[in-house]
DNA sequence: CATGTGAGTAGTGTATACAGTCTACAGTAT
DNA sequence: ATACTGTAGACTGTATACACTACTCACATG
């Protein structure tokens, strides 16, 4: 299987600015970064260019590349829109109502409901990304598939934290998650929608809390 | 003031795409590109990186590059979205409410009456487009205005194609966008959502319909 | 005829070198 | 002390060369 590294690595940089091994807003400059992976510029700044695309960094021509700044003002961008979104890619997958997804999105809430059980947030956390992008599959629609992955990626960021830091999150995620399974089996768009909104809105509410607290300490 | 040439290539490629000169599901081959532009393939790579953000080609990894469908399936995906994301970003316009940014939409609605009254489609696209802008920017929402541009220039397409198809648009056009503006001017979020939302309902029908007449041609 | 294999070529992906821009800092003038 | 200018170095952007992959077509085999 042959790979692009300029998308491996990319891959790689995501995972370390979501899970905050890259700092937001450090810089990245592509020759320590080529260093750091064995490669040369090429791919590094091909790489850039995707992590760019999702949100998690911002580049200034010519100056550099710094990764994207987490506060208040850029949950409240970033979570304004995934309400509008997502939403939509519910509504959508309700509509469609493929079995192969409902299936997918059963087994989803299965594996997040095991790591409920066993206190384990991590593997909640994949379990919950892993059932979003369920949805996002079933929606087909691949105009909304890029532009939820186009903010996907900055929302994994507060929710990852939200999670480990708010465990009130997780029970009302998983509720909220069985509501919307429960809408996109039967194929109900308009409860699939308001329920995914729902859901968005009061983790938008918990994170912006934990942010708060996380500010005032 | 120094450039960078992939962005401006970028951004020319997208003119040619959009105005039809770049065929859809044309084959966009790197070499061939630089030739043309008497470019290396470095900022030509890189230029096809931000139109492939932009939704407008799609890219198969080592195998190339194409200009994105133009077709029923896909104006449903793109007009879809859009109308999540217009509505959004006229709401939040209209709260944010910003004196400059009503009377730059003021100056946009006077350029497309005239362009409307001496008949001139083109410029009246322009400043449609321009009033489109000026939205986006008095949303005041960085990510959301990263997603616009993610769709917008998709659905520029359509936009230019249906006006010089469908003169009875630019009417409904104009018509909705003064609605949008006394919205927008006095505040009121909910009613600059909901006529956005229906300006948009209603193009997304009347290009459906141009395109099903084209199908039929 | 249908299918499989191998060679050649087109074109993408990566590495490296060079040119240009920006930033930081030292030196000089007021 | 402050402001301005010039220089060096860091780093981005582009050009070119090479490596690798995918596709096409000719030929061989069943």
């Amino acid at each position: 299987m042959p790979v692009v590294l300029a998308k491996e690595l990319a891959r790689v940089l995501e995972q370390e600015i979501i899970f905050g091994e890259i700092a937001p807003e450090a810089r990245l400059v592509e020759e320590e970064v080529g260093e750091r992976f064995g490669i040369s510029r090429s791919p590094v700044r091909e790489a850039l260019r995707l992590v760019e695309q999702d949100g998690l960094v911002i580049r200034h021509p010519r100056r550099g590349i710094w990764a994207s700044p987490v506060g208040r003002a850029d949950l409240d961008e970033v979570y304004s829109c995934r309400l509008a979104l997502e939403g939509l890619a519910a509504e959508q997958a309700a509509r469609a109502r493929a079995p192969s997804h409902v299936a997918a999105l059963e087994k989803a809430l299965a594996e997040m409901e095991a790591a409920h059980a066993r206190g384990d947030v991590r593997a909640y956390f994949q379990g919950n990304v892993d059932f979003t992008d369920v949805i996002h599959d079933a929606a087909k629609n691949e105009t909304l598939r890029r532009l939820l992955n186009g903010i996907g990626k900055q929302a994994l960021r507060y929710r990852y934290l939200a999670y480990a830091s708010a465990p009130e999150l997780v029970t009302m995620s998983l509720s909220g998650s069985k509501d919307i399974l429960a809408a996109v089996s039967q194929g109900n768009a308009r409860l699939a929608r308001e329920v995914t909104e729902r859901l968005i809105r009061r983790s938008w509410d918990a994170i912006g809390a934990a942010i708060e607290r996380g500010a005032a300490a």
